[in-house]
DNA sequence: CACTAGAAGTTGACGCGTCAACTCTAGGAC
DNA sequence: GTCCTAGAGTTGACGCGTCAACTTCTAGTG
């Protein structure tokens, strides 16, 4: 029997719930970020890449790729964090060619800063809701939602 | 015994998981949406909004509350989503003054059709990724969070 | 009725993300 | 050496979301 392509209002419901619980969980963590270390989350996102990085150091290509940015958004988002102060494009190679991007002092000032207070955030308002069984079941249907969307194995 | 404020690094890469599949799951609906309908997820949610609206007209504040976004944001939307014939701005009362905002016909026929692709999307990529245990897990998890955060409840 | 406070809605400026077009460089082929 | 191409990175235009300032309507007070 073929399963119904559509949603039941009891199902719309569900969704709506779940949406609604993930928006909120997001805007508080970015208001945090933004409150405590006046940045965004996306710029939290740089600033905690270039510091896990060996050497503090990555390329556009390596930040986008963890990232999972598009380059474009990379670069356009270094150039508005080095007007800010919190990065660098750092030289090398013979042609003295702006390849590199690094993280400033005061860049790694609030790099570490911002990971201790979002961290804090997130145990406050994601893991201290969550039972030992919820985050089981969150995490295995994490990976399996990835697994399915990142294969392509979606009909 | 005080929990720790900060995260181990089995938690950064659960969170990190979990971060990743919303963000998957989020990026292939969008996908989904403007590929079939050629409009984005916000664009979706306000026409849904009229369409389930008693008379399929609501003003715009109550499109405001429904949709939990800012008025202004709203209002810009709608200047461009009457722009693309998909709403129309009524006038109503005495003065003339154009207060309440309605589905344009064509406005009505992609909103139909929205929702019907949008449904079999969420079907897909999400209802049958889950099994009945792990939807009451999630659900019961939703519905907590929304209460802890929006009742101010996070210490 | 005039006045005013405030709610409802709009606008403009600005930072952000995407897409497509562009520049620059390194590394071959000849 | 010269040319040519593929990849890396940047730029510009545009739609989007937020914030603050603004306009306009409404309702209450005297």
């Amino acid at each position: 029997m073929a399963e119904p392509r559509t949603l039941e209002p009891e199902e719309w419901e569900f969704w709506d719930t779940w949406m609604r619980a993930q928006r909120l969980l997001a805007r508080e963590l970015d208001r945090g970020l933004q409150d405590d270390c006046g940045i965004s989350k996306a710029e939290f996102s740089v600033l905690v890449s270039l510091w896990r990085a060996p050497g503090r150091e990555l390329r556009v290509g390596e930040l986008a790729d963890a990232l999972d940015w598009e380059k474009s958004r990379v670069s356009h988002m270094l150039t508005r964090m080095e007007n800010r102060g919190f990065v660098e494009r750092t030289s090398s190679g013979t042609t003295g060619r702006r390849t590199g991007i690094g993280l400033t002092t005061e860049g790694g000032r609030v790099a570490r800063d911002a990971i201790a207070h979002h961290a804090g955030n997130i145990r406050r308002l994601f893991f201290d809701s969550l039972t030992p069984d919820h985050a089981a079941t969150l995490r295995a249907w994490s990976e399996q939602l990835i697994t399915r969307v990142e294969g392509g194995e979606v009909p």
